[in-house]
RNA sequence: GGGAUUUUAGCUCAGUUGGCUAGAGCGCAGCAUUCACAUUGCUGAGGUCACAGGUUCGAGACCUGUAAAUCCCACCA
């Protein structure tokens, strides 16, 4: 015997998956195909995209660890592959790591500090060859946790962010946009994190909430002053402009002055513009375009110039001599003085404002000058926009789709460019040559590993900047699949892209419209969006709360399988969830519940063999998936066409089987269900009850009289199949383990509904209701023991008479035996049915309370159907089902309290 | 300010187009131990489905409003 007695994961999960990986299972059958193939017709490309289904992995980051959330996206994702594997597709899950650009770079110039150096010491391609070397070494660690989760993805056709295919198609998608125009290069306000010495797109920085002070400051002017309100009195020198409002009354005869600019000599103009709220502060705000967004827009309206007054590093520049180089925070303290002196500081009040901060340290963020490269994004969001509103894209959950569309209506101009050297550089070059006027003053070229380049006898210079990683993850269902423009690829578009909530905007929508742009199609038919992970308290996971659940240690803990059941478990799309190890607990409950029911009917089969099996080990498996599963018949042919004849191998003999593969067959179809809606959980919930419920608490007691052996073997491998995706390893190592089977069943077929009578099947439906009125009369009854006490009697009862066996073992009574004269004991509260349990008198009188208890009960139930029949709209309007459904109830309670009360009255 | 989501048992969550007695896991209480499994079995307690109206024969579900919570976007000189 193989089987232990309890499932014990670690000995098994890392040699089964290496066998997997070994097979070549992972890797998809199906290739791609020529477009212009004269053999391969439309219908022919259309039957292979039907039969491959395909995932690509949002890249963990290639330094770094898997973290929770990359748990459940493994979760989701492999068991969707899983699923459509065992139903026959071509699966192709693409792996992938990313360079994370700006996260490793933070990680990667930390170290460097450690080691006593700075950025600034090298060269972009040294940093960048450095970077690769440090990411190089921590690779392998994410690659080893995905495999620990059971991912079953295509290794060989892992992609890396910064693979050479990878960098050519961003440059191909580049140089189309240089040359559609999509791609301009301008100076304009982005949000600059002093620390780190780059921008950041919008979405990458974090507004917040925070204590600050509004400072009331006069510019005086010739007969009088304007007093405005602001809160960083130390950007005073880049001002511009006074504005009002046109509307406000009060200065509507300063319009067109000029007031003069506090601690310099400088004037400036007051002008009319709708951004100055009358009713906020005074009413009067100062213009600096240079270092506000709002601001830089008024100067475009008004033509104003940009004086830039805080530099890249945080320090003040273009400032009056006594302010330069200071830190903005000393120019504040100091202006804020020396305005004070002057007498011009009109007063100070505490407000709360929200303030942008880079969500890597957390620093403030300076809106810089800069000239960056842009993607103008309004055609691109509106081709996406008419995609998605045609419906070519299904969202889970739903609303995500409007969500998303109404971020696409808003768009800004994408900024492109950072300051990083880990990236993809941009591939733009200069012109240095200031005498070559007739020469672009910029040009594209791939020439990237250069720093400079001629071109025509002219010099370039490359930009130094990098792409945005999201300008290069945009493409990455197009780069995983190796979608070209000359062959057809039935794996594009991905059947759904799964990924997290928070990302929707910053990658889905990106992916959209990049997918759009390069290939024309959408680049997947579904979306599934998970939430947050969160804490068993639904709080937020942060390191600095100390409430990170770590994935790997669970999967140490309990096993692989029951982290994937247990993050599964209540989750559902678009929702931040609490989890905590309870449910990895019942997950692992689950799997050595499995491995038990496994191994009785092992035990089982082998006693019908008279010691004939023998056990297979993990060193026999072939990698063909043939001769596997005899008892759902004939399915030795890999190519998995339909051969299977319509008789099985197993027959049903009593009530019980008939009514387990019913119950079967219901989950198999549930489970569809459920997975074509991607309710991953409702999946888990039917297999987890039809496993425990319904297969070891009835169909396998009952066996323990029957003993089907063929109808063991076929239902406990269905069971095993369908359980497979959510729980690979528990299944596939009792696959192994188990006499009979052949082959891995992570390829299995997956399996038909059973054939079984209905009728006999409903029957044991009656058999489990007496049983369990049996069951919870004894416990009620007073005293301990009581199921070893009292013999069952019956009169006329063909079901009990001919299931006396079945109801002994189920229930422990030690008898069932026919009436022997007047009926005695204690009648049970069953309508249809005439059973006692032999309980003396004086028992009976003491359960006198729990009688009465009952028919007040039951009363209630009763009193509640005839209201519904009195009502005469229902009798008229309900379906008729139901009306029957409500009479035949109202028969049923009154001959049941009649009969309880008959007994009453005996007691 | 705009938008989205949530509110069901002690906890975490299901509950698909309205259908009758609202479910699960964990937790809790009682009983069981030569049985494949104590990572077990059996039994049980526990819910005015946030609140108020409405539609309907019938509402946890649909509509209107209220309250509370979470998140996203924009903005706050």
């Amino acid at each position: 015997m193989k089987f232990s007695s309890s499932y014990e994961p670690g000995e098994y999960e890392s040699d089964i998956y290496a066998a997997w990986e070994a097979s070549g299972i992972f890797n998809p059958s199906l290739p791609t195909v020529p477009k212009d193939d004269d053999g391969n017709g439309t219908d022919d490309r259309e039957a292979a995209s039907q039969n491959c289904y395909s995932i690509v992995m949002p890249p963990p980051n290639a330094n770094g660890n898997l973290h929770i959330g990359h748990g459940l996206t493994i979760a989701l994702e492999d068991s969707l592959i899983r699923y459509h594997r065992l139903k026959g597709n071509s699966a192709w899950y693409i792996p992938g790591a990313d360079h994370a650009g700006f996260e490793t770079w933070v990680v990667y110039e930390r170290e460097l500090e450690k080691q006593g150096h700075t950025r600034f010491e090298y060269d972009r391609n040294e940093l960048y060859a450095k970077v690769w070397d440090f990411v190089a070494m921590q690779r392998g660690n994410m690659e080893l946790q995905l495999r620990a989760l059971g991912a079953s993805c295509a290794w060989d056709d892992l992609t890396f962010t910064l693979d050479e295919n990878v960098i050519d198609r961003v440059y191909t998608t580049f140089e189309k946009m240089w040359n559609d125009g999509y791609i301009y290069r301008g100076e304009k306000l982005v949000n600059f994190c002093p620390k780190h010495q780059t921008a950041f797109a919008d979405i990458e920085v974090e507004h917040e909430d925070e204590k600050g002070s509004l400072w009331d400051i006069a510019y005086t002017y010739d007969g009088g002053e304007i007093i405005v309100s602001t809160t960083r009195p130390e950007t005073l020198f880049g001002d511009v402009a006074v504005a009002v409002n046109p509307e406000d009354a009060r200065y509507k005869d300063i319009i067109g002055k000029t007031v003069h600019l506090p601690l310099t000599d400088r004037e400036i103009p007051v002008i009319a513009d709708e951004h100055a709220d009358p009713e906020y502060g005074t009413g009067a705000v100062k213009i600096t375009p240079a270092h506000d967004f709002d601001d830089f827009e008024v100067g475009e309206r008004h033509n104003l110039e940009r004086i830039q007054v805080i530099s890249e590093d945080g320090t003040m520049v273009n400032v009056p001599e006594e302010y330069y180089g200071l830190t903005t925070a000393e120019c504040r303290k100091k202006v804020l003085k020396d305005l004070e002196k002057a007498g011009l500081l009109r007063g100070e009040k505490k407000i709360v404002h929200n303030v942008a901060h880079c969500y890597k340290c957390g620093t403030t963020i300076e809106p810089m000058l800069k000239e960056q490269w842009f993607v103008d994004v309004e055609k691109l969001a509106a081709t996406a926009i008419e995609h998605l509103e045609k419906g070519e894209i299904k969202f889970h959950p739903e609303n995500k789709k409007k969500v998303l569309i109404n971020y696409l209506k808003n768009l800004k101009d994408w900024n492109i460019s950072r300051q990083i050297p880990w990236g993809i550089a941009i591939p733009m070059f200069r012109k240095i040559d200031a005498s070559a006027t007739d020469e672009p003053d910029w040009i594209f070229d791939r020439r990237t590993n250069l720093k400079e380049i001629e071109k025509g006898g002219v010099k370039y210079v490359r930009d130094e900047d990098t792409f945005d990683t999201w300008f290069s993850s945009s493409h990455w269902p197009i780069v995983c699949t190796n979608w070209t423009k000359e062959n057809f690829n039935p794996y594009y578009p991905l059947n759904v892209m799964e990924t997290g909530a928070d990302i929707l905007f910053a990658w889905v929508a990106r992916m959209i419209m990049m997918g759009l742009y390069v290939t024309g199609e959408v680049p997947f038919k579904e979306v599934y969006l998970h939430g947050l992970v969160l804490d068993e308290h639904g709080k937020k996971m942060s390191k600095s709360k100390g409430n990170v659940i770590n994935p790997m240690d669970l999967v140490t803990k309990y096993g692989s399988d029951a982290f994937r059941l247990g993050i599964l478990r209540g989750r559902s799309a678009g929702m931040n969830q609490a989890f905590s190890e309870n449910s990895v607990i019942a997950g692992r409950n689950l799997c050595n519940k499995l491995w038990n029911i496994s191994r009785f009917i092992q035990g089982i089969v082998d006693e019908g063999e008279s010691g004939n099996s023998v056990a297979r080990g993990l060193s026999e498996v072939t990698t063909e998936n043939e001769g596997a599963n005899p008892a759902t018949a004939g399915v030795s042919d890999p190519s998995r066409e339909n051969t299977i004849s319509d008789s099985p191998l197993y027959s049903t003999d009593n009530m019980g089987e008939d009514w387990i593969c019913r119950e079967i067959n219901t989950c198999l179809e549930q489970v569809d269900a459920s997975i074509k809606d991607y309710r991953f959980a409702e999946a888990c919930e039917i297999l987890y009850q039809t496993i425990w419920d319904k297969y070891a608490d009835w169909f396998l007691e009952s066996q323990k009289i029957y003993k089907n052996v063929p109808l063991l073997k076929s239902t406990l491998e269905a069971l095993l199949i369908v359980l497979h995706p959510f729980a690979p390893f528990v299944t596939e190592t009792i696959w192994q383990n188990l006499s009979w089977t052949n082959g891995f069943i992570a390829v299995a077929e997956w399996p038909k509904s059973f054939k079984f009578d209905p009728i006999s099947a409903e029957e044991f439906e009656n058999i489990r209701t007496i049983v369990s009125e049996i069951r919870t009369t004894l416990q009620a009854l007073p005293g301990t023991n009581n199921s070893k006490k009292y013999q069952l009697m019956y009169d006329n009862d063909s079901l009990v008479g001919d299931n006396e066996q079945l109801i002994m073992s189920l229930t422990r009574v030690p008898a069932i035996n026919r009436l022997d004269g007047a009926p005695r004991g204690l009648r049970l509260a069953l309508a249809n049915h005439e059973l006692y349990l032999d309980v003396p008198e004086k028992v009976v009188t003491e359960y006198k309370d729990s009688l009465t208890e009952k028919i007040l009960v039951v009363g209630r139930e009763l009193d509640a159907l005839n209201a519904r029949m009195m009502n005469p709209n229902y009798v008229e309007k309900a379906p008729e089902h139901l009306v029957k459904e409500t009479q035949d109830g109202i028969k049923e309670k009154e001959a049941l309290i009649s009969r309880l009360k008959q007994q009453l009255e005996l007691i």
